[in-house]
RNA sequence: GCCGGAGUGGUGGAACUGGUAGACACGCGGCACUUAGGAUGCCGUGCUUCGGCGUGGGGGUUCGAGUCCCCCCUCUGGCACCA
């Protein structure tokens, strides 16, 4: 240590970071500017020659474990990405937030009776002491915070704006498409003019209609409803859980608790009216394929066609069955029909008294009569739970109802089953069966012994005994006035639809599998809805200058939970039990006077402040709007030019120029961002229609975990590893053996590693140096702690080859850069930018190693070679970067230096080695210069001797790629 | 079951439109400097019976395949009775 005092150690690295640190923090470098308002600097955005970005990460939840090495692995990224775009001349806006409400601090105050809000902001000081640490340049005058009232008050105030309006389905929008969100008191004005009947037939006039009548139909209308639906109702968690948030198994998300299926009035957002625009926009951004895929998959738009079937015997005027169906082209082999158990037609269907004449005994379910058997199998069903229904598998039940309906393609008649397979929650519920064509049809044919009808003529070796789902020919296809016999699947279908709608029979459609967004939560850590019931139980909004509604102090954090399998329980929101902020008496400005009102007591769910969130970043210190019109069009207004990927003609939809964050969040936080932007975009709140025009989802970061012989994970950092003598790894713990695997850090397989220890043991730059180096940012891999000490060493020998590690010196010489140095230094800013460019850091620093390893091997580094390498290593490694730019002369801040150009002229080598193949195998090298001709590179080829003892007995012939390859092949 | 993604040295990973497989790093081995080194520097490191063989396995296209096509295996992500 004594002889080398200046060596780029721990503590240097420590010293250097912390005082950079404080230096960037008061110099406020990273603060930009924008063109008005309260961070304007109108003369400083203009004067950036590169045009501006934005960068951001989905920001983090301040939980109380603290940061572990697998967190920063994104916000590295975008940093990394934000410093090399400021160096190219962009007025760069990265900064970073708290998603501060949610349900860790809740339980936590459940448990200890401590305010959430304390220990929300006490995890915040930690979590910025490790994000600060790591020396992210990011805008700290816009660290917003979801649980701070002036944040709040805008997700109150978005919300109000969704209550306060509709979904016109036949609105053109500026792009020229139909269907857009407007204004509900445009809705009332046309009710009131009688422009717009009332719904349902309605012959009344407006003004005949009672307040409760009008609310009904308003709010029947508005994108955000209160209404009694089926819900998912989670008794453990006290609280009602959106679609999006239950598992597979039928659980919450958070918690694991089960989740029935209950009746509950619930807020609701109308997400499914923006089903085509979330799904067809889709192709307007840049987003990882996989995420687009899961998108589309959860919007679950199909194709196909409604069907009505008449059912036999009914009186006239009797309803028909509407089916909804994807293959319309398969009518013909509708054999059964078969009803979801909860079908609102099945109670009229079923006939009085027995059997119908040759009824088969199976489809009975053993019951006397067809109402007996429904009745019977209906409740069953209903007391089944989804885990349930899941656990039966494929295996069909069901019940015959009695009745017929009439197969419009044949005029046959075929049964009407209840069947649980069939879900009341997709398409109309109803299905033709048409066992032929598909698998759980065929399975229950099978089991009722229905009849089949093949209507595809299957490929040849299909299993006699299966359904045919792939493509042929239609056969079994004709009736009197059409025939599909013959025709492939797309234009059978189109026939069908076109005959379907000439007779009356149905119509082309689409259904989705997207349902709306349960918005409630019986929380307290939330945000409180801005809305009020008034005595007639009619729910208003509050006026916007009564904004934020603030959450108020309660004796109980806890909503009541239960037994988790009491299904049967009801939820209670914990800000029910207020009641002086519940009961108010309010004027709320619409000419009623002061009533009496009842607040809302549920809150928002916890994706409320983050769907917005990257908005008041723009502009957080506005207390007049949520974002202003020209700084939101500045940042994330729509681009001249659309995403790299975007098929023709697409219009950039704006957003933000890079997202960064985990992808599981694509059909969560991602979806209903995307719901709130367009809504606001409809509104005319803002220019973007989409929130994040490119997204980019990075891996996990996994470490290794330890388990011993009873499978309980062990503590990873006591786990010792040894050699073996066949040269394996053997992990011990405590003297036992024990297994390793890798897995996400954290508590529960006991494998934290912290970012401080990091910090402590080689600083923030080799940590940031070595996590961008590990692979590609996209993919998940181990960490390894023992290899961290690979980027250290370059940056100790980066910090040699500018400062004498004795003297403390600068050692650069002042001499110019030699030839072939000069040479591998342009190819390495050449490749470089290419890499920064796409986000590939990690061959980046693999390009900037060797260009470093270059430099170590000269007895002087020139100054020039060293500046430049400097700037290209400041993205990732920005303190050790600032303090050599600093020791080697410069006064400012290297932030906005331009990051080095390479000179063409130089990327093309004098002389390349040329690969010489026989018949493709690799022979012979030769140095040949760069621009040699085919002919004479063929030639010295030919000569070589290695060449001619392979051509002794002919050529066939000669492949040549000048300079690099000739492949010579013998006859 | 359906739809994606991925299989490259002991390890993490490189390889632009088909054209020198294994860049860079860890680990390992050797040497130097050292009282010592787990520091630093330098050298070596896919396997090999030294003919060759090698990018999960098998076939194909091509002068030439990690890269393109077909079949199969394994791992992994998502969805899951969605009509």
């Amino acid at each position: 240590m004594s002889e080398t005092a200046h060596r780029y150690t721990a503590e240097l690295a420590d010293q250097i970071e912390l005082a950079w640190q404080d230096r960037w923090e008061e110099s406020g470098v990273f603060n930009a500017p924008n063109p008005s308002g309260p961070f304007a600097d109108p003369e400083k955005v203009a004067s950036y020659d590169g045009g501006h970005m934005l960068v951001l990460d989905m920001f983090p939840y301040p939980s109380g474990a603290g940061l572990h090495v697998g967190h920063p692995l994104g916000y590295i990224a975008t940093d990394v990405f934000s410093r090399y775009h400021r160096m190219l001349g962009k007025n760069v806006l990265h900064c970073l937030g708290m998603d501060a409400f949610g349900l860790p601090a809740e339980q936590y105050a459940v448990q200890t009776g401590q305010h959430p809000r304390v220990t929300t902001e006490a995890n915040i000081v930690i979590m910025k002491r490790q994000l600060r640490r790591l020396g992210l340049g990011l805008d700290n005058r816009r660290a917003i915070r979801t649980m701070d009232p002036e944040y709040y008050r805008w997700t109150q105030w978005i919300f109000l704006k969704i209550f306060n309006s509709w979904y016109d389905r036949e609105a053109v929008r500026p792009d020229g498409g139909l269907g857009r969100a407007r204004p509900i008191t445009e809705l009332i004005a046309d009710f009131e003019s009688g422009a717009r009947a009332l719904p349902d037939g309605d012959e009344r006039s407006w003004s005949d209609l009672s307040a409760v009548e009008r609310a009904e139909v308003i709010d029947s209308h508005r994108l955000a409803y209160a209404s009694e639906a089926p819900v998912n109702w989670a008794p453990g968690l006290g609280s009602v859980v959106a679609n999006e948030e239950v598992t597979n198994d039928g659980r919450s998300e958070r918690g694991n608790f089960p989740v029935f299926k209950r009746n509950l009035r619930q807020w609701m957002m109308r997400i499914t009216d923006y089903s085509d625009r979330l799904a067809d926009d889709l192709d307007r951004v840049e987003w990882p394929e996989k995420v687009k895929a899961m998108q589309r998959n959860w919007i679950g738009r199909s194709h196909g066609a409604r069907v009505a079937f008449q059912v036999v015997g009914a009186p006239d005027g009797t309803e028909p069955i509407e089916v909804f169906t994807t293959r319309p082209d398969t009518l013909f082999g509708a054999t059964f029909m078969v009803l979801a158990p909860e079908h609102p037609l099945v109670d009229s269907l079923v006939p009085q008294g027995e059997w119908p004449a040759g009824t088969n005994p199976t489809w009975t379910g053993g019951e006397a009569t067809p109402e007996a058997s429904v009745t019977a199998y209906r409740l069953a069903a209903s007391r089944k739970s989804d885990v349930e229904r899941q656990m039966e598998g494929k295996d069909k039940t069901g019940v015959f109802t009695g009745a017929y309906a009439s197969n419009p393609a044949t005029g046959t008649e075929i049964p009407i089953f209840i069947a649980d397979y069939v879900l009341m929650g997709y398409g109309t519920g109803a299905i033709m069966a048409v066992p032929g064509q598909d698998e759980r049809d065929w399975h229950f044919a099978d089991v009722f012994d229905l009849p089949k009808i093949r209507t595809v003529q299957p490929t040849e070796g299909h299993p006699e005994d299966e359904a045919f789902g792939g493509e042929g020919p239609a056969i079994n296809s004709a009736n009197d006035t059409l025939d599909l016999n013959g025709k492939p699947i797309a234009e059978a279908k189109a026939a069908m639809i076109d005959w379907l709608v000439a007779q009356g029979f149905g119509e082309a459609t689409v259904s989705y599998k997207l349902r709306d967004w349960l918005f409630s939560r019986q929380r307290y850590w939330g945000e409180p809805f801005p809305i009020v019931f008034d005595t007639d139980g009619v729910a208003h909004g509050v006026p916007e200058s009564m904004l934020p509604i603030e959450l108020p102090e309660v004796p109980d954090y806890s909503p009541r939970t239960f037994d988790p399998n009491d299904a049967a329980s009801e939820p209670e929101p914990p800000l029910g039990r207020v009641r002086e902020w519940v009961e108010v008496e309010l004027d709320l400005g619409d000419g009623r006077g002061v009533q009496k009102y009842r607040r809302e007591t549920n809150t928002m769910p916890n994706w409320a402040g983050s769907c917005w969130y990257h908005l008041r970043y723009l502009d957080p210190e506005n207390h007049d709007e949520l974002v202003s019109a020209a700084t939101e069009e500045y940042w994330v207004g729509p681009r001249e030019t659309p995403v790299a990927g975007a098929p023709a003609g697409t219009r950039d939809p704006g957003g933000v120029d890079l997202y960064i964050g985990g992808v599981e969040h694509a059909v969560l936080h991602l979806l209903y961002a995307r719901f709130w932007q367009k809504v606001l975009f409809d509104l005319g709140h803002v220019s973007s229609e989409e929130p994040f025009r490119t997204y980019f989802s990075q891996g996990y970061i996994q470490a290794p975990a330890y388990r011993d012989d009873r499978g309980q994970p062990v503590e990873a950092s006591e786990v010792e590893e040894s050699v073996g003598e066949d040269g394996q790894s053997a992990f011990t713990w405590r003297g036992q053996p024990v297994t390793r695997e890798f897995g996400k850090i954290g508590k529960s397989l006991k494998n934290m590693v912290s970012p401080d220890d990091m910090y402590a043991a080689y600083g923030a730059d080799t940590l940031r140096l070595y996590e961008m180096g590990m692979g590609p940012l996209d993919q998940s891999k181990p960490w390894d702690t023992r290899a961290i000490v690979g980027s250290q060493r370059f940056l100790q020998r980066l910090w040699r080859n500018v400062v004498d590690e004795e003297t403390g010196e600068v050692r650069v010489v002042d001499e110019p850069i030699d030839d072939a140095t000069s040479r591998i230094l342009h190819r390495t800013i050449d490749a470089v930018r290419r890499d920064y460019d796409e986000l590939g850091f990690n061959t980046a620093i693999a390009r900037l190693i060797e260009f470093n390893n270059a430099l170590t091997k000269l007895d002087a580094v020139p100054r020039a070679a060293a500046e430049q390498i400097v700037l290209m290593v400041a993205p990732l490694a920005p303190h050790i970067a600032e303090e050599l730019w600093s020791r080697l002369g410069h006064a400012e801040s290297l932030t906005h230096e331009d990051f080095p150009v390479a000179d063409p002229a130089l990327l093309v080598e004098d002389s390349v080695t040329c690969v010489v193949q026989i018949k493709g195998k690799v022979r012979d090298r030769i140095e040949v210069p760069s621009d040699i001709s085919e002919d004479e590179l063929r030639e010295k080829a030919l000569a070589l001797p290695k060449v001619v003892e392979a051509t002794a007995g002919g050529v066939r012939t000669v492949i040549v790629r000048a300079p690099k390859l000739v492949n010579v092949v013998p006859l």
